[in-house]
RNA sequence: GCCUCUGUAGCUCAGUUGGUAGAGCAGCGGACUGAAAAUCCGCGUGUCGUUGGUUCGACUCCGACCGGAGGCA
């Protein structure tokens, strides 16, 4: 079989109740938990992020939540590189690593092994290609981008902006094609072996009413002041962290835009898009074991199976070894 | 009470001079490697309010009825 895990991940949809299984997983085992979450990431954004609050975490740290600036752009590679540290971190000091969060692309990113070094992403390239799109179009970007990574412009559709410029932007930075960036990653070994489970609802509307109740819970807990906080702080409009669902909505009913009600609806609704999104990069993921709660999340019970899950694991260690022959 | 307008997909609405209908949003599915709570792609049968009639044929024309909006009294 495959190699001993090292760090167990709590994964799904949003409000499924990864944050409390994930501090309940830490407690049976002696763990740390480390946020994989792309908003979670920034200060400030805890009420519209649903991130853990201090009585929340039970006395277990909590690392990668709340600490980056919002005015600044956070990415994929920065977390990486954090991350990458504290779980070896974590592990050195004989803890488990428990990484809960719902951004697939910072989970997989981090226990896959992909490494982002080489070239910091550039605004000004950026701009410069996002410009030339909207005036030549994305069939003639495509062409473009095909005269040096013909398999990755046949991948892209034409309406692709955003891919489309980042392959060309990371070619012309890095000398590297992104296609050849991708097999290369996907050549080495994984970083992390990991338990990797997800959560889900049985029944969708179970979900969607979950969401529903979190949504008018955070506007109890002061949401709007949240987000003028982080406005008259100067946080951008168009910065990552304003892009954030939760976010976006609320500061244009601050502005005067809509209604705060229906900044709500919308929050709402985007969460549910968001949802479906989160479920679909899951499912393709055969590694992942999913628990599915009939009508409310059981955490005791999951933490309980978790924890057994992971103690089988590492009694396999020593056989393992063994039938591996030296 | 009379007059005018209106009733088409879950919602908002298109629908040329009659040949049984299509957009946006929602919903569902998929993608996803340096912005990822982002970004992109695919999927449209519904008693055309009901009921009579005209017609080879009616969402489309005529009548009645039911529901909505406005106006005059």
């Amino acid at each position: 079989m495959s190699d001993i895990p090292k760090l167990i991940v709590i994964t799904g949809p949003t409000a499924t109740g990864k944050t409390a299984l994930g501090v309940q997983v830490a407690k049976l085992l002696d763990g740390e938990v480390i946020g994989a979450d792309s908003m979670q990431i920034y200060k400030g954004m805890a009420i519209g992020t649903a991130a853990p609050a201090p009585e929340e975490m039970e006395g277990i740290p909590h690392h990668m939540i709340g600490f980056a600036d919002p005015r600044d752009s956070y990415s994929v590679s920065r977390y990486v590189e954090d991350a990458v540290k504290i779980a070896e971190d974590v592990i050195a000091r004989g803890k488990v690593p428990v990484v809960v969060g719902g951004t697939g692309l910072y989970i997989d990113s981090l226990i896959d092994g992909r490494e982002f070094g080489g070239a910091e992403a550039d605004p000004k390239m950026r701009a410069m290609l996002e410009g030339q799109y909207d005036t030549i179009g994305g069939d003639a970007m495509l062409a473009m981008l095909h005269s040096f990574d013909p398999d990755r412009a046949n991948k892209l559709h034409p309406a692709d902006k955003r891919r489309i410029v980042r392959a060309i932007e990371v070619y012309l930075l890095s000398g590297q094609t992104i296609t050849d960036h991708d097999k290369e990653t996907q050549a080495r070994p994984k970083r992390f072996p990991a338990l990797k489970y997800a959560l889900d609802f049985r029944d969708r509307e179970n979900l969607y009413r979950r969401i529903g109740l979190r949504v008018d819970r955070m506007e109890v807990l002061g949401l709007f002041d949240e987000v003028q906080a982080l406005l008259d702080a100067g946080v951008p409009m168009d910065s990552t962290a304003m892009q954030a669902i939760g976010y976006k909505e609320p500061a244009l009913a601050l502005q005067g835009a809509m209604t705060r009600e229906e900044a709500l609806d919308r929050v709402k609704q985007s969460s549910r898009q968001y949802a479906k999104r989160q479920l679909t990069w899951l499912r393709r993921d055969p590694d992942i074991r999913w628990i599915i709660w009939e009508q409310s999340p059981d955490i005791p019970a999951a933490a309980r199976r978790i924890a057994g899950d992971w103690e089988r694991a590492g009694q396999n260690f020593p056989s393992v070894t063994q039938s591996d022959g030296i």
